[in-house]
DNA sequence: AATGCGATGTTGACAGCGTCTACATGTTTG
DNA sequence: CAAACATGTAGACGCTGTCAACATCGCATT
């Protein structure tokens, strides 16, 4: 059986330091920024040593292939949970899905720091381009969905997906900046969320 | 007069390094991203010494910043030039600042990756945050306009704001990643820009 | 015109970082 | 039980940002 840190802090071995790398990643992202983020630090803060991280994360580059990784497989996980649990239509179901995206990249700011990183996706990997790729298929068959379902008959499939796309990406990205929004004063999140999600897929007359 | 450098090269001082570097900046995180861009390194491109960068930025995160500076004023003056070429009442002029806007990102990628830096804003200075601030007031004008000529009256105007923001943002960043956006054909860009923004801003009907 | 000063560029130095290699330690498996 | 393997350590290297000290130039004041 492995050696479990949190009960044998002296142990030669971590043992599960990897693990412990992306969560301590995490962490220092989101309080001091990606350009804050080093392997040596990481490693210091775990208590390893300076090329401990190394086994597990050929360079610091890897490192964040591997958060953006994880960042898309939650960001599809949360869509899809509040998809299923909505059961309506598509139109219903597309709508709860933009809210369910929003709330994990409103709860996980670190996380979806990296994936708006303009570098990440450069050199990206297999694995990365596959949850992406997973992601958008998420995203393309619900808008597919609704389109069958009678919504926007006339507009190009590509055209709808992109635009599909960018709402929740370009909404998380202004409302995880405290700088882009700035000015604005929001009561409460996910009402905000959800009036602006009305912007693009309404379902307010459903219940009139 | 200053030495030009194109005219001697051999010149102690090289006459318009702060240009230089911004201009060179631009070059390499184009080519490299983000990451790859380091002060010594563009030094070495520009033929002066390892620390002539320092006169004119303090810090890398200086130089980062200034760039983004300038994303955002461009992105101003190419939104507005659009508006004022438009033309016709708020809701035309408001689908022409969208338009401007992201043929203005998708024409300087390397920029718009800058204002996309998750890091760019955590200490940016006022002279950034000026400049951030000036964009979205010339936005939230022109959307304050639609809506005193009548359109979406019982929008929240601060969810209405932050909407049109997140549109172009969100498609621009989509459209300028390759992986991102790699299963989309995209014959005419100019064009698709307009389906987009047709979601947002309808001006179609207007010629019907 | 001479001179002195501020702006700009150079050189050298230092610590921190990524990352490689060689070695140490623990775990698993034949 | 021993050998292979996964994981951690120690040391080294070149690169980077950034500072201090010095050099050179343009420009303004006399």
């Amino acid at each position: 059986m492995p050696s479990n840190a949190a009960t044998k802090p002296d142990a030669y071995h971590h043992g599960s330091l990897r693990q412990a790398l992306l969560s301590r990643a995490a962490e220092v992202i989101g309080e001091f920024g990606i350009e804050s983020l080093t392997l040596r630090g990481l490693a210091r803060d775990l208590g390893v040593s300076h090329a401990a991280p190394n086994r597990h994360f050929r360079s610091r580059e890897d490192l964040l292939t591997a958060l953006a990784t994880l960042a898309w497989t939650q960001a599809t996980d949360a869509t899809l949970a509040r998809a299923l649990a909505a059961e309506g239509d598509p139109w219903i179901q597309l709508n709860a899905m933009g809210r369910g995206y929003l709330s994990w990249a409103l709860s996980n700011p670190a996380l979806f720091a990296v994936v708006t990183h303009p570098d990440i996706n450069r050199y990206a990997d297999e694995e990365l381009r596959n949850s992406i790729a997973t992601f958008q298929k998420t995203i393309a068959d619900a808008v597919d969905q609704t389109q069958a379902d009678g919504r926007h008959p006339a507009v190009d499939p590509t055209v709808l997906k992109l635009y599909t796309n960018a709402v929740p990406f370009g909404a998380a990205m202004l409302l995880t900046d405290p700088v882009l929004s700035a000015d604005m004063t929001i009561a409460d999140q996910e009402q905000f969320v959800a009036d602006i999600l009305e912007l693009v897929v309404p379902i307010k007359d459903r219940n009139a």
